[in-house]
Parts: C-alpha cells; structure tokens; sequence
DNA sequence: CGTAGGCTTGAGAGGAATCAAGTGCGGTGG
DNA sequence: CCACCGCACTTGATTCCTCTCAAGCCTACG
C-alpha cells in the first residue's frame, strides 16, 4: 500500500490484515469449487496456482511470492476456480473481501490499489497467452527466468542467483512444455555458458544473452 | 446491470454511459501506449484484443462481442498494454474510470459488478492458459467454436450457425497455432461431417462430436 | 543404508510449422 | 458488364521442434 493515508484510514487496513493462516509445503490454500470469503497476501513462502480441465490435465496458472495477492479467481462466483498449492511453508494474511469492499468504499486509495492489483493480472495473464501461443523452449525459459529474478530482485535478493522453489515438472505445466525440455533446455544453456545450476539452485552468468534469447538484437 | 438498484442510481450509472463512439471495421479502440481513461462497454459490433512482443510477433488476446467490457488492461499502469481492433462497425459506450470509480464508492452493486467484470476476464485468460498450455489443435478449436456459440447463444443467435467475424491468421493467433493448421483442422472437422463450412459461414452439425473431442469419453 | 522422487539424457515418433502452389471470392476500374 | 487484381483460404510436401518412452543417476530423507 504505497499510498498517503491517514493514520485512521491505515488502522482500518490494519484490522483487514489481522487474520493470519500458516500453510504448509504441498498444502493447499484453496481448492477449486471452495466458497470464496477471502483474498490472501502472502507475507513468507512460495505457492503455485493451477487449473484443472475435465479431463485430468492440469496447468499452472502461475507462481506467486511474499507480496502478492492471491485468490482473485473466486469473486465472479462466490467460489474459487483454481487450486493454490505451497510450494514451501507459507504465512498469509486472511483479507475477508466483504470488508475490503466494505473499506475501499470510503478509502480512495484502497479502491484505486484493489483494482491496479487486479489490472496488473489481467496484463500478467496476457503476457504469459504471448508467451504459450507464440514462443519456443528456450524463449519460454529465458522469458520465464528473467521474470523471476526481477521479481526477486524486487524483493531484495540477488539478481544472478537463487533457488528454485518448483519442480522442472511445475515449470514445464506453466509454459506448456514437459519436465523433460525444461531440463534439456536448461542443460543446453548451461553448455552455452548462460547458466550455472546445482540442483534447485540457478545462478545466471549471462543475463545478456538471456535478453538476446528473448529478443533477438536483428530485430 | 442485473442488481436491484433504486431509480437515483440508475440514472447516474446512465450518465456514465453517455457517451457513445463509433469504430469502423480495422480502425482501432485503443492502442498500446495510450494513456488510459475509460473503460468501453460494446453495443454494437465485434472486437479483437492483441498485444505485442518486442520483436514484432503478436498474439490475440481475445475476441470481444456486444455486452462485453474492454480496456481493463489500461488500469494499473494508466495506460493502455494491448491493441483493440474493430473487426467490423462498431459502436461503444464510453465510461470514464474516474467516474466509474467514483460512483462504484457510493453504489455497491456497481462496485461488486465491476470486481466480477475483472475477475471474470482472469478466470478466462486462465482457460486460454490451459488452452494454449495443454491442448492439441483440434481440442483448441473445438473449444473455440463452442466457447464462440455458447456466448452467441446468451445473446439470442442460433446455437448451430453463425459467421466467423475473424480471418483464420486470427483464430490461430488466439489459439498459439497457424491459419494453415485451422484451416487444416476445419477441413478435417467437415470430413468428420461435424460442422459444415461457407466461407465465414459456419454450421456445427455434431456438437455432441466437438463436446467429445474436448473431454474423450474414456475419462 | 535403502528407497523414492526428481532429474538427466538418449532414441524415436509425431504433430504442427514452414514453404509452396493454386483456388475462389469480392472489390475496382475500364 | 466484364476483366483484373488482391486477399483470404485450401491443400500438399517437407522439415523440425517437442513429446513420448525408456533407462539410469543423484540426492534428500526416512
């Protein structure tokens, strides 16, 4: 909440936010088809959220960090349409969304970042239909691990190095590949000497030549 | 508008409303970069929403019709992140944000209809994810043509025929595929004897066959 | 110390892209 | 009114990227 607010107005988001819920590893915070009462900010861990089709297949919908608001999928119907998973064990803030409503009536600001946090994945979600529908292995995954140092590097951490908190599994389910290119495609760019990985744990020798990956320089 | 509103409202969210603009087929709504200030309501007409990659490829986003809202992507940076494009005349209302933000503080079905419309476009963006992430041509297209039907059905058209308002180039941007596989995939759909094909002109003969081809029965 | 799950790597198959040629409709102008 | 042109579309041949199937490895964990 980046924005000038009065000591009153801040007291009531406070009173918002009171509500914590810890979430362990594989545990699921919601479940499609669960009654939607609540948005949830996440203070510590990491969780993936993801779709099921009819059929059994699933996909990961996208990966979401300390600072992030999740469970927007369930207020079109009163019921969430997705599963959120943590990946590690994970705190929330419980943020019941009658009374978010209830406050960003009085609260300008509150209303104005409600929406821009909804704006901002609706334009998240467009990217990734960019990526999915028009880009190959090795542009996914460049495009994939450059979002996620800078969303790191947001948050304070190192923008060479950092550790994966999903399986290649996970990964290949968000960009519509299998676990199988995720780990070919991060071999081969270990061979061109872009990457440096250990297990779970990635450093990027060479963020240029992930950029040129993306965007090639005869363009 | 389907809340139970008092005569006072209506006629304030009719101000919003005012305005119309009319668009003519290729001419743009709004294009990326544009600085944001309304959200359009479409009366008239058919939509398609693309953004682009900094490499010049681009990738439809949506196909919008009359009811839908667009311009939701412009909120969080005031400024606009994708193209809209008029596939034929068109006409929208204009509904400036301010205001609708302003009177969505005092009108609390408007502000819970406004949270559903953005909640309802990531809910399908989702489905596009699992769409483009998983799915193989056929399943794309079948899924297509019955999400097309089905919204065209809500508006009173015939559940088996209607015209296409888009090229196959822009069908196969939507679904990640080239116009030569939907035009492949159609003709092979018409040898199935499961839709039959004018032009832009399309009957679907066999729903139950589309329905199948996206959940196989053995599941 | 043994095991399971996650990961890597290889070989082969397959689905969609690409490249290419040709068709037909609609619009324009003579 | 008709001929011409361009654009959208169809269809075929070939290529290639990714999937699938398979085997084996490594590491964390019980």
């Amino acid at each position: 909440m980046p924005a000038a607010l009065d000591a009153d107005d801040l007291r009531r988001i406070d009173e918002i936010v009171a509500t914590r819920r810890r979430v362990r590893r594989r545990e699921t915070l919601f479940r499609t088809g669960d009654r939607f009462t609540s948005l949830f900010a996440i203070r510590s861990g990491f969780f993936k959220t993801r779709v099921a089709s009819e059929d059994g297949r699933d996909q990961v919908t996208g990966f979401q960090m300390a600072g992030e608001i999740i469970g927007l999928d369930g207020i079109v119907n009163d019921e969430h349409s997705c599963d959120a998973v943590a990946l590690e064990d994970a705190e929330v803030c419980v943020m019941p969304f009658q009374r978010i409503e209830a406050l960003s009536r009085e609260v300008k600001a509150l209303q104005r970042h409600i929406h821009q946090i909804m704006s901002r994945e609706i334009v998240r979600d467009h990217g990734v239909m960019l990526l999915l529908g028009s880009m190959r292995a090795e542009e996914r995954l460049a495009a994939f691990l450059l979002n996620l140092v800078q969303r790191l590097r947001a948050r304070g951490f190192s923008q060479s190095e950092f550790i994966l908190r999903m399986t290649r599994e996970e990964i290949g389910s968000y960009m519509g590949l299998t676990l199988e290119t995720i780990s070919r495609t991060m071999s081969k760019f270990v061979a061109d000497g872009i990457l440096e990985i250990d297990q779970r744990k990635v450093r990027i020798v060479d963020p240029e030549a992930l950029q040129r990956i993306l965007n090639p320089p005869g363009c």
